[in-house]
RNA sequence: GUGCUCGUAGCUCAGUGGAUAGAGCGUUGGCCUGCGGAGCCAAAGGUCGGAGGUUCGAAUCCUCUCGAGCACGCCA
């Protein structure tokens, strides 16, 4: 990376400087080498000089920041002008209070498009990461409804963030967590033996006080019956585990409804419920699939209650130490761990708690192998960051081995219409409903455009819009005409190995090229390069949101260049080597921007179907 | 009551202790009519909620304060 070779270069300088004695015999300080908010200020910049100042004055010698700084950059030239590696800078200036700005050759800022495009398939990827291995446990949403827009939050930023964590080098698992037992299961199984009742003609059954109630759960009690007409009667209790192990893909064997009904009170809304969440899930599957959000592995707390792994979870927490027995419950001391009050593991009734089983799977997935685990959580999990860190500690780990990721509401926002919603109101909008209104690409970009820690208004109004002013769409856009300048080209005849290889140089020797032709190929330049920085801060950060902002700059540097830079547009006369020299840097910005959009989960289309525009007659002979 | 998040342009929001606080939408003005076409260029618009403090330097860190949202079970 750029910026790293910069702060390598700084560095070096001055433990050089040191030794000649030209800067005093301190520790030398820490410093920062970032891309200044303006752009006459050079592409990087480095604070060395003014964080050297301070260490220096820290010893009770006198230092003037901007001194040091020309001392330092001296020194600077003469190392640059010496080594051929460096041989990326233009030159170095102090500026201000003691900055260190350096501006990168064009020649050298051209010559990089060709690396992007011999690059194309894994430009922007690093190793930061070095094959770390991460758990990404996201969305997790109980099987007790459709996802919804709420939900879908944690699903885009947790698919999101896997793909560029990977891309930076770690190895992550992603993995959706079914709450596929317990309380909420048999309440699920209560509503849905109502449903099926009714669908089978008891008119006198009688409905729940509550549960879950609609459409959807008459939807979901037709289709267990349909798959059960077809299936042979079995009323056995299936096994889950095993059934996951074969395939996890494989939809479930149905079993058969109607006789479901005939069970015994004290097992009938547990098998319902199951039968009902196993339907749910594969809903829910299907809708994180047509959202392109992939996850290695769906995991049903199922399998930690029947493989006794949860009582394992206790024992050891027992066995180490954490337990207590009060008011005839097992408490876990999370406390220990910075959580704000102890935990129940078992219920003085008997019964493991829902925090029981956090321990069983926190377990499992240290077991797996993972050193460090990632979970995106809504707003309304809050209160959960202490005891999940303190199960951490509990199991022998660090508490920093859990990060808890919380992101914000949703809402959807129609003009200046804000409609507040929620499963209590009732009118809870599921992501089907919304990857129907306006896509699955608007949507992720949509999500992605706002930082988890601030409230999304989802503007619905703006997400419709077939044009640039969707900025959504806009980068998929500026993919879409490169495409299209590359089809024009291949009609002409030119031949992607001849722009591929090209010299882009040729921006720089060509004296018809206008000046603002070249800022802006320059300027184009740069901001491709920036993908890796961009790539870097996303995977350290865990903030998927820098990747949108990034895909619009770069989309908007795409249009400048394109616009100021023709290439076969009619009645301009081009150069054949600066014609070259463009369709090589618009390919490689079409690399920047495929790959932006790949790590976004977004397609990058060939082809961009418009809205149909009233274009009468003209076009018909 | 306690805790967490947020408060930045008309709206929705970026902003890694650094220089003149940015973008999209909206508004206004100009250009353009075809390499992708609803495009391009430009302008206006800010006491970064408020007050102290730390620092060479604060939208960013600390304290207090005002406002908004959310969470605080032997529920799952």
């Amino acid at each position: 990376m750029i910026r790293d070779l910069i702060h390598d270069i700084v560095a070096k300088s001055l433990v050089s400087l040191r030794e000649s004695g030209k800067l005093p015999m301190i520790d030398l300080p820490a410093f920062d080498v970032e891309r200044p908010q303006i752009a006459e200020h050079g592409d990087y910049a480095t604070n060395a000089a003014m964080k050297l100042a301070a260490a220096v004055r820290a010893t009770g010698e006198k230092a003037n920041p901007r001194a040091l700084g020309e001392t330092l950059a001296a020194h600077l030239r003469e190392t640059v002008d010496l080594v051929p590696a460096y041989d990326l800078i233009e030159s170095v200036e102090v500026a201000g209070p003691g900055f260190i700005n350096f501006r990168l050759k064009p020649a050298w800022l051209l010559r990089q498009a060709r690396q992007v495009v011999d690059d194309a398939a894994h430009f922007g990827a690093i190793n930061i990461g070095r094959g770390q291995k991460v758990n990404l446990e996201f969305v997790s949403a109980n099987p007790t409804g459709p996802v919804t827009i709420g939900n879908g939050r944690g699903a885009f930023i947790g698919d999101t963030l896997g793909n560029v964590m990977r891309a930076a080098g770690f190895e992550v698992t992603k993995e959706y967590y079914f709450n596929d037992s317990g309380a909420q299961i048999e309440k699920l199984g209560r509503s849905m033996e109502y449903y099926l009742r009714l669908a089978l003609g008891e008119s006198d059954t009688v409905k729940p006080d509550e549960g879950y109630f609609g459409p959807y759960y008459e939807n979901v009690a037709q289709r267990m019956l349909d798959a059960g007409a077809h299936t042979s009667v079995s009323t056995e209790t299936p096994k889950p585990r095993s059934r996951r192990k074969k395939s996890p893909e494989a939809p479930t064997e149905a079993p058969d409804a109607r006789a479901m009904l005939t069970l015994p009170e004290g097992e009938r809304a547990a098998r319902i419920g199951k039968a009902a969440a196993a339907v749910i899930m594969s809903d829910i599957r299907q809708t994180m699939a047509r959202l392109h959000i992939e996850f290695d592995i769906y995991f049903n707390e199922a399998d930690l209650t029947t493989s006794g792994a949860r009582e394992e979870g206790i024992e050891a927490l027992r066995a180490a130490g954490f337990t207590k027995e009060e008011d005839g419950a097992l408490w876990a001391k999370t406390t220990a761990f910075g959580d704000d009050k102890d935990r129940v593991l078992l219920r003085s009734t008997g019964g493991p708690t829902y925090f029981a089983s956090d321990v069983a799977y926190m377990r499992n997935k240290y077991g797996r192998g993972f050193e460090r685990l990632i979970l995106v959580l809504g707003p309304d999990h809050h209160g959960y960051i202490g005891r999940l860190k303190a199960i951490s500690g509990m199991l022998g780990h660090s508490v920093d081995d859990v990060e808890i990721l919380l992101y914000q509401l949703v809402t959807i926002k129609i003009g200046d219409e804000v409609m507040k919603m929620g499963k209590r109101l009732g009118n809870a909008i599921t992501l089907d409903e919304l990857y129907e209104d306006v896509g699955p690409d608007v949507a992720r970009f949509f999500y992605l455009m706002r930082s988890s820690d601030s409230q999304l208004d989802f503007d619905l109004k703006l997400a419709r819009k077939q044009s640039e002013e969707n900025p959504g769409l806009s980068v998929q856009y500026a993919y879409a005409r490169a495409a299209s300048v590359f089809r024009k080209a291949a009609d002409a005849g030119y031949t992607a190995q001849e722009y591929e290889k090209a010299n882009a140089s040729a921006l720089l020797t060509d004296p018809t090229v206008p000046a603002n032709a070249r800022e802006h190929a320059l300027a184009l330049m740069r901001q491709i390069l920036r993908l890796e920085e961009i790539v870097e801060r996303v995977a350290l950060a865990r903030e998927p949101h820098h990747l949108t902002r990034y895909g619009m700059d770069l989309s908007e540097a795409y249009h400048r260049f394109y616009e100021t830079n023709p290439i076969l547009k009619a009645g301009t006369d081009v150069a054949q080597p600066t014609r070259l020299a463009r369709l090589q840097l618009m390919r490689a910005a079409q690399v920047g921007l495929a790959r932006t959009l790949t790590l976004l989960g977004m397609s990058a289309p060939e082809r961009m179907e418009r809205e149909q525009i009233a274009e009468p007659a003209k076009q018909a002979e």
